[in-house]
DNA sequence: GTTGACTCCGTACTATGGTACGGCCTCTAG
DNA sequence: CTAGAGGCCGTACCATAGTACGGAGTCAAC
């Protein structure tokens, strides 16, 4: 029988050598004992199967830290699984705020470009004019050609409403973004008012069979 | 009139001395030359503007490489505004990219907290269990309490329609997750056949006045 | 019996975006 | 005139997750 050796155990976890030993340095492995023979190390069944769990964890978004963690808690005797929700609950909320912050990203790019002319002298490119002058990103961008309406909607009886709602703003031409909330009656809209009026955007939900009021513009936190 | 110093150009950007040198090291921005008289540097108006740049285009989520990569093209004279456009392309895209993976991770952890029973000794958990079993985050998870369905869906008329299913099917009780493609016309459903069945599913969606067949299960790739 | 492929081990380097420290010099206020 | 605050500069360090390399030893096949 043959010795698992590291370049074997590297083989079997798909993951390189040197990564191996760097996970033994870092206390997640215990490094196997050198025979007493001179060979090389045995990499057993726990350690791989150790490796594979790190690699699964690490998948599943925790960092080598908590998966130290994971680990400690894995051996320890007493532990109770509750402990392990907790920790999964925290790695999701932690994923749904990057979820959060990435999306306002994406939307501030989307913004970015809807009101970029695409050609021309760098001068007039509104993106460089946008990140050239101070303020805190959420602001000034909005106003460039954008505009964001808020409508209050009344007839929506469910949640599904209020994504018929949304998702019909969101095929208008004009609109950028366009997000229905059926708790709060409301949808705001962010669209280029030369394109599609606060007034056409409610006739287009009035046509769905609501009853829709255009709210004053006021001060909108994102 | 006061020279504006390092210690002033950090108070003015809200940047720490450090790091305003680390952009130096980096030329990001010019060192200003130390007066002939030789008191401290005086860090103009252009260098401050540049500091600012660089803080908005990090914000919008460029790296320090992309942002020295726009400044050098802010001060190109023939450069086209084009080019920015395509590079703020560029990253929004990746944002995109990076939404989805942060999406799917998100499912991964709901599920395996749907699936968590909360209490009790960690040779049941089955958080643990799923992150000790080898196999590619995908397939193993889904199958412990979990079924995927899918369901060919007739008579809806736009993606508004697929919105408001995918609405339905996400509110009904045992339903962890719901996707419906007005495309595809078809509905995939990630949920508990022991709370919602898949018959019970497809009644629900036929009483919304659309022809429903329930596909046969096979291999789904997410 | 030699060559090539591994293993073993320590150290150094990658990228990313800074932060910190120690020694020396200068400026400014009391 | 003197103390302390701040500037200047080089170097080292933080976290994160590895990757690379050089030299020595060992094993197996040819």
């Amino acid at each position: 029988m043959k010795r698992t050796t590291i370049g074997r155990a590297a083989a079997l976890t798909r993951v390189n050598v040197e990564t191996i030993r760097f996970y033994e340095r870092r206390g997640l492995i215990a490094q196997p004992p050198r025979p007493t023979d001179g060979g090389s190390r045995d990499y057993g069944r726990e350690v791989i199967d150790r490796i594979l769990f790190i690699r699964q964890a690490q998948d599943i978004g925790f960092s080598l830290r908590e998966v130290a963690d994971l680990l400690a808690l894995r051996n320890e005797p007493g532990a109770d699984c509750a402990e392990i929700r907790v920790r999964t609950q925290a790695k999701r909320d932690e994923v749904q705020a990057k979820l959060g912050h990435l999306t306002r990203l994406r939307d501030a790019l989307d913004l970015l470009i809807a009101n970029c002319p695409g050609k021309g002298a760098l001068d007039a490119c509104t993106i460089l004019e946008a990140m050239a002058h101070r303020s805190g990103t959420s602001a000034k961008h909005r106003e460039q050609s954008m505009e964001t309406t808020t409508l209050k909607i009344e007839g929506m009886h469910c949640h599904a409403c209020a994504r018929t709602v949304q998702a019909v703003l969101q095929r208008a031409t004009g609109v950028l973004r366009a997000e229905a909330s059926f708790d709060k009656r409301q949808a705001r809209i962010l669209h280029d008012p030369q394109k599609a009026g606060a007034a056409e955007l409610a006739a287009l939900i009035e046509n769905c069979g609501y009853a829709v009021e255009i709210l004053p513009p006021q001060a909108n936190a994102p």
